[in-house]
Formats: C-alpha cells, sequence, structure tokens
DNA sequence: CCTAGTGTATTATGTGCTTAGAACACAGAT
DNA sequence: ATCTGTGTTCTAAGCACATAATACACTAGG
C-alpha cells in the first residue's frame, strides 16, 4: 500500500473504509480494526487513524464504543447509501473532467467502451 | 472561481490550464496570462502562479521568455498528447473507483448511461 | 484487583503549501 | 535613457498535515 502524496493521507483512509464498506468487506456492526492495528497495516501514525474515525462517526459511518473499539454502523441502508453518494461522486468528477477537455457525455462513454486497457 | 480544499492550490490551477490547452481555450503557442495577471484572476499569490509555470514547462506543456512571457508550447502534437493522457486518466480513475465500490466495467458504463442528472 | 486492549488527549517537531513583501534581471516601446 | 511589463528569487510568517512519545479513561476477562 502507498498514499498519494497530493491528497491528505487521513482522506485517502477515509475513501478506502468507505469503499470497503460498500464492497462488503466491512459489513454493518462490524468491528473496525483498532486504531493502533489499522496504524500498524498502513504504516502510518494512530493519531491520523484516530481522525479517520472522528470523521467517518461524524458522518455517521461508523460508531465507537470507548475501550470497546470502532464499529460499522448498525443500519444497513448504510451501504446503499454510501454506494450511491460515492458513485455519483465518480460520475460526476469523470463526465465534469471529459466536459472540460471538449468531449461529450455520449463521447464520453463511447470512449471508456472502446478502451480496453484501462 | 474557488479552489477544493483537499488539493494545493498549484496542482489545481495546472489541471485548469491543461484542460483550457486541450479544450482549445489556449492554442499552441499563444500567450499566456502573466504571473501576476493570473494571481490577481484567482486570488491567489505570484509565486503560486509561478510554481505552476514552472512545472508545465517542465513538462513541456509551456515555455518563458524572460521579459515577454509564458507561451503554450508550439508544437501542436501537444493537444493530442494532452487530451490522450487525461482523458485515460479521468477514465482509470472513473473504472478502478468503481469496481471498488463492486461494479464491473459494463456496470459503471451501464450507470453513467441512465444518469442524466450528473 | 490486575492486565490487556480499546479510544482519546496532549505536547513537541518537521514538512509542505501559501501568502506577503521586496528586490532583481530581462525585453520592448517611448 | 527611461518606463513598463515580463519572469525570477529571496526572506519571513502562518497554517494544515503527519509523526513521535507519553499519558489518560474505559471495558472485558482472568
Amino acid at each position: 500500500m502507498e498514499f498519494q502524496a497530493a491528497l491528505p493521507i487521513y482522506l485517502q483512509v477515509k475513501t478506502m473504509i468507505k469503499r470497503d464498506i460498500v464492497a462488503g468487506v466491512l459489513q454493518p456492526g462490524e468491528k473496525m480494526p483498532s486504531v493502533r492495528e489499522l496504524a500498524l497495516q498502513f504504516t502510518i501514525n494512530p493519531n491520523t487513524v484516530s481522525r479517520v474515525y472522528r470523521e467517518l462517526e461524524a458522518e455517521g459511518i461508523c460508531f465507537t464504543r470507548r475501550g470497546m473499539g470502532t464499529f460499522v454502523t448498525e443500519n444497513p441502508g448504510i451501504v446503499r447509501q454510501l454506494q450511491e453518494e460515492m458513485a455519483q461522486e465518480l460520475m460526476a468528477h469523470f463526465l465534469n473532467g471529459m466536459n472540460q477537455l471538449g468531449f461529450s457525455r455520449e463521447e464520453a462513454i463511447l470512449m471508456i467502451k472502446e478502451n480496453s486497457e484501462c
């Protein structure tokens, strides 16, 4: 694992966790790795992981029981909600970028269809 | 104009300029805005613009004539090259992200087709 | 009670980005 | 020569991010 230099690590970790929830790697109610464990796994500082969990909790994605750990929100709708949010954001980013490059929505779709090398 | 907090300003400006070149807003050989002018336009520091021009020059996208200004590279291939590069990057980012959300390439294309609201 | 494993908080340090301000070097026009 | 508009360079300051190290607060299980 390596992080992209341009984006703060804590944001990249947030995205990874959210994607793991959508993909089912982390399931609703499941215990997430401990702050120290995830810090070891990513070779980053526990404080950085702590920030990630704090922000994810503020977004209603997980909750914390002091002394016990951090857990994915039980609400099963969380998966669909995250999936919708993140997919929309990816599509918007892609289409907006392609538009600024001079490609229409249809041209963008055509290009992505005819490109097997990505 | 406002910048995204997560990404350094100089990177965002670089992308904007490259997209303008691909879209034809800036044409090969054309004079680019002066460091101070672009700084005023974006309400950022001239040093930040200077850094953008320096990096773009290092990538062969523009060249500088001291006392005259900074100009888009004359080479007309620059447009096609940038277009190819940036489109590939957008497609890769999109498909990779969708994959991590659990969508195959075909599903991703379907979703983007059926979504007129983005 | 004690230990181990949780999240949390604090302090200090280093790095990169951004800004402000000032000065310098070069080119073109008057 | 002088003025104006270029890019360039330098110094100082502030902020966010990330790290290291340490300590604290809580929970479960021996």
